[in-house]
DNA sequence: ATGAGTACTGTACCGCGGGTGCGGTTCTCA
DNA sequence: TGAGAACCGCACCCGCGGTACAGTACTCAT
């Protein structure tokens, strides 16, 4: 593990960006005031437009770190779940068990997804940032695809299985299971709702 | 059918909401003006304050005619559904084509789910309409836990079915699958996860 | 040690938005 | 025709996003 030792600049903005994200998953985009976030950051808001443009500046660079900090857990995840088997049902059925019980080992339960924050404010935001957010999920359509992809070829499914829905039900079952988990404030239902989704691939690529 | 004749007051106030209704959907609750929605409406500033005690009145009433309207909905889906067939399983099923058929033919693709929106801004709202947003997903809960109790009864599943996550995943798939849809701009997707969820059930109740 | 960035602070200002208050007006319908 | 329903008009408040710009303290390579 590399440790890159933060500027004092880039720790501010990272302050900046916990507080905002906080605040946002919270509260939405437009709910959430600079105001608050300078206050809470210690700065002024002189040194907020220091170091953003403006807000949507911000909501780019949050979503941004957000696609960023994912693709590096998830990479893990299918890493530590390759070294345990390498028969890709196996493996991917390993990588969801660890994928619900690092979830299940979030005390306050999943703070909430960017992506699916931002899909309901989707007109406060530049069309980059839309873009930016569509492509976070076709990276989570293409990673999934690829492994069922490989799982059929050896476990031959049924000739009507919608290899794609199935690919962007991880996204769907995730999303859904967060909304689960906050609106009722139980953290258990988001693991709940990944162990579904591997049972459902388990049962799906048995034989008849 | 009897169709209830509204006042012109009502005409009003139902108009209120279907223009904040879609502007929320887009733009969040916070990101949304009064200014805008009264604009479109023809109506005063005044005139919105006759209607609604203030922004968060009017948030509360949203959600409970949202709430009411797809109660009506999966009545009807459900009712539909057990004419077509006395069996459990199958009724439960081809409630699920209909209500996927019904995704499918929306041609802009479904609007957004109320529940799911404020979710993710509930610090926005006071404390009964949090409570209300969380009743309509245990309606939900219910409503599908029923149906599946049912089913479990006549098709006995394998012991480690957890029948509450089963029930709450039609949450979870179609909050998920609208979330997808909107964010990719694909209204096929919705109903695909909606298939997805229906290809599960089936598979959990087959005999092994 | 010093000067050139880096990382801010302070102050002043603008227009929009949510919200309040309250008096006046028009429309509807028994 | 008169009483309530359904608004309009206007004045005012504060918070918020954003702009502009001058000044300052800290950091670090030469």
């Amino acid at each position: 593990m590399t440790v890159r030792v933060l500027s004092k600049g880039e720790a501010t903005r990272e302050r900046i960006l916990d507080i905002a994200q906080d605040a946002v998953l919270a509260k939405g985009f437009a709910g959430t005031s600079l105001d608050e976030i300078i206050a809470e950051a210690g700065i002024t808001k002189s040194g907020f437009f220091y170091h953003f443009r403006d807000k949507n500046d911000l909501a780019k660079a949050m979503l941004q770190r957000y696609l960023d900090r994912e693709e590096v857990l998830f990479s893990g995840l299918f890493k530590q779940a390759d070294e345990l088997s390498e028969d890709p049902l196996h493996s991917f059925l390993i990588f969801l068990k660890l994928f619900a019980d690092l979830m299940s080992d979030m005390p306050n339960g999943h703070p909430g997804c960017i992506v699916a924050s931002y899909v309901y404010q989707d007109h406060l935001f530049s069309q980059d940032v839309r873009a930016l957010n569509a492509e976070g999920l076709i990276v989570w359509r293409n990673r999934f695809r690829d492994r069922l992809d490989r799982i059929a070829e050896r476990y031959p499914p049924r000739a009507d299985l919608d290899i794609d829905a199935l690919a962007d039900m991880a996204s769907a079952v995730a999303d859904g299971g967060i909304i689960l988990s906050k609106c009722l404030r139980d953290p258990s239902l988001l693991p709940r709702q990944i162990l579904q989704y591997r049972a459902y691939v388990k049962l799906v690529f048995s034989p008849a």
